[in-house]
DNA sequence: CAGTAATTTCAATAAAGACTGAAATAACAG
DNA sequence: CTGTTATTTCAGTCTTTATTGAAATTACTG
C-alpha cells in the first residue's frame, strides 16, 4: 500500500487538525486513511501505510471503535479484521459531537452545578463566583439543549437547516 | 492570594477541558482564574495563586491575548499590568470560536479544496478520492457558511435563536 | 487437540510538550 | 542618567504522552 499525493496530503493534515482538537495524531490519521479508502483495510495495511507499529494501529483502532466512527466489517475469504469509517460525513460528525459532549460537556454541567450550589452556600463571601459560574453555566446549558434539538432532527432537515444560512435573520423576526 | 475550594475546583476542571481541547491546562486555569476573580490580577498574582513560575504566567498571559480573550487594563495606583477576561460569556465563546475558525476551519479548507482539485486533475485513479474529499468539503463548507449567518446575528437574537431549541421542528415546516 | 495466524498487552523507550530560572531587555521614577 | 522594578526570552530540564517490540493471549484451521 503506497499513498497518493492527494491522500498523503490529506491524511497529513487530518492528522494535525486531530492534535490540535485533543486527538491523537496517528488516531486521527488512521481515521483519514479510512475515510478516503475505497476498500476496508487490515491493520497490517495501516500499519505498512502509515508506517507505525502494529501495536500502534490496534490501539488507536480500538480508540476510534470507541469513538463510534470506526467499525470493523468482514471480507469473503479474508481471516484478519477489515475495518472502515462511517461513509456518510454528516453522519460521522454527530457520533464525533455526541461523544464529545458525553464526554467533556456532561461532566462540566455537573461540575458546574456543583460549584455553583457550593458557591451560593458559602454566602456573601462567593456571590461574585456565584454569578459568574452561574452565567457560564446558563451558556452551556442552553447550548446543550440547543444541539438536542438539532440533533433529534431527522437527517435532511438538519442539513437544511444548516443549508439556510442567510435566511435566519428573517426567520427570526 | 490563595483559592476558595469552588474557586479551586472550578480552575481545575477548566484547565483539565482545556487540555482535552487542545488548549495548554496552564493556560485554561489562567483563563479561569481570571473569569472568576473579581478584580484584575497582576502576572504575579496569578504564579502564586496557581504556583507556576513567573514566566510561564507571562508566556501564557500572552496567548490569551492572541486568543483575544484576556487584556490589560491599567489599575489605578498600580505599575504593575493587570489583567482581565471577558466578561460577557457569550462574547467569550463568540471570540475563541472565531479564533478556532481562523486557525483551523480555514486552513482546512484551503487544503480539502487543493486536495478536490488535484484528485480531479488525477483522473479516474482517485475518482474515489475526489468524491470522499469533496463530501467532506462541502460539509465543511456548510457549517462554516453558517456559523458566518449566525455569527452576525446581533447577541440578543443569537442568544433568543439558541434558546428556541424546542421549536426549531415547527419552524422548519 | 496441536499448530499457526492474528491480535492485544504492557514495560521500556522515544518524542513532544510544558515549565523553570537565570539572564537580558524594557519601562519607569527620581 | 542611574537605580529600581517589571517583563520577556530562551536554553536546559522535567513531565507527559505516544510509540515500539517482545511476549502473552486469543482465534482460528486442519
Amino acid at each position: 500500500m503506497q499513498l497518493t499525493p492527494v491522500t498523503q496530503k490529506f491524511v497529513l493534515h487530518w492528522g494535525e487538525m486531530g492534535s490540535r482538537w485533543g486527538i491523537n495524531r496517528t488516531i486521527a490519521q488512521i481515521h483519514a486513511l479510512l475515510y478516503v479508502s475505497p476498500e476496508p483495510l487490515n491493520a497490517d495495511q495501516i500499519a505498512e501505510t502509515l508506517s507505525v507499529a502494529r501495536s500502534n494501529v490496534s490501539m488507536s483502532l480500538r480508540e476510534l471503535q470507541g469513538w463510534g466512527i470506526v467499525q470493523v466489517v468482514p471480507v469473503l475469504g479474508e481471516r484478519k479484521d477489515h475495518f472502515t469509517t462511517q461513509q456518510d460525513v454528516w453522519e460521522m460528525l454527530l457520533v464525533v459531537l455526541d461523544e464529545r459532549k458525553k464526554r467533556e460537556m456532561d461532566p462540566t454541567l455537573t461540575i458546574l452545578r456543583e460549584c455553583v450550589m457550593e458557591a451560593k452556600e458559602a454566602g456573601d463571601s462567593e456571590k461574585h463566583t456565584a454569578k459568574r459560574l452561574g452565567e457560564l453555566l446558563q451558556l452551556v446549558e442552553t447550548c446543550g439543549g440547543w444541539y438536542g434539538q438539532v440533533r433529534a432532527l431527522p437527517r435532511p432537515m438538519l442539513v437544511r437547516f444548516l443549508k439556510m444560512g442567510s435566511k435566519l435573520g428573517k426567520l427570526l423576526r
